[in-house]
DNA sequence: TTCATTGCAAAGCGTTTGCACGTTC
DNA sequence: GAACGTGCAAACGCTTTGCAATGAA
């Protein structure tokens, strides 16, 4: 599986999932959907994994940990958690999408490895410069953007298609 | 449809189907695959497109054409037309893969309105200097990137989740 | 002749949808 | 009680794979 390294340590996760849920209740409230049991708890698994994960992942985490939950459930969740703000969404090959919990975990762009099964996480300050460019050139409000880089540590004959 | 908006107009499309072509040849022959008919034919139609297209819009065009292809055969071609760097694939959604002609046509990022059917080329020189910063800083090359900015034009009370 | 490539159809796989049941408001 | 949310299974849509036939080298 990738390896992935990260540039600059996290800090530790202290008891944000305080913080965290009182945003998502607000979220809820806000644009009229339930507090149901099973978004909570979702909540509460996805902040107790670290890094990338995908659906299938989650869903067998939360199997394992016996609750009774659809991946139907959890695709509408994500939706939810990543308008809060709270998850994000990464769709690097054509596969499964990833995601990420994101509230008070800084902001990073990725570069993958073609020759490895590396992964590495960067954050660069010229990002924020080109788009309050774009932002003034096409008088628009920028919310996200996705940034991957892709590299070779050795020459390769021909490249392999990712999978 | 999605309405594309250029920066910058590109230059007329002369006769660089041979160029290309040649390129493809090379390719091919270096990396002991066949030179098949349909692979020249693909290419051809390829490059008489303008902009973004999927492989079930080429496949449509061909057929129309009378051209016997599969799209088993499209997906290979287009992996060997990637690895050429005659076409360049976008990933845009998490449905099907959006494919564009490359050679001789500006490397450009995109920007893509959520609440319009807008899309934005741009082409900003800083990404380069982060492309060289984070080579010297991993010791690796880069072979490409991608780089999509999300915006709002209006102010938008819950986020409609792009399907 | 050999075996990469092709077209076709079926399979694969992540995601979405339909529906009856349960639960929030 | 109304209607939103849920679990389950089936459907969906893009992509890949299996296979016999074709044809490039």
């Amino acid at each position: 599986m990738t390896k992935i390294i990260r540039t600059e340590m996290k800090e530790k996760t202290p008891e944000i999932f305080d913080d965290v849920k009182k945003i998502f209740i607000s979220y809820l409230e806000q644009n009229a959907h339930r507090k149901t049991p099973e978004r909570f708890t979702i909540l509460k698994e996805i902040y107790a994994l670290d890094g990338h994960f995908d659906i299938e992942t989650l869903y067998i985490k939360m199997k394992n940990n016996n609750f009774r939950v659809s991946r139907a459930t959890l695709y509408n969740t994500m939706d939810l958690l990543i308008n809060s703000n709270l998850v994000v969404k990464h769709q690097f090959g054509q596969n499964s999408s990833l995601y990420e919990k994101s509230y008070k975990f800084k902001q990073h762009d990725h570069l993958i490895c073609l020759d490895s099964e590396e992964m590495f996480e960067f954050c660069d300050p010229r990002i924020q410069e080109i788009q309050k460019s774009l932002e003034a050139m096409f008088k628009v409000q920028i919310t996200h953007h996705s940034l991957t880089f892709y590299c070779v540590k050795n020459t390769e004959k021909e490249k392999k298609t990712k999978k």
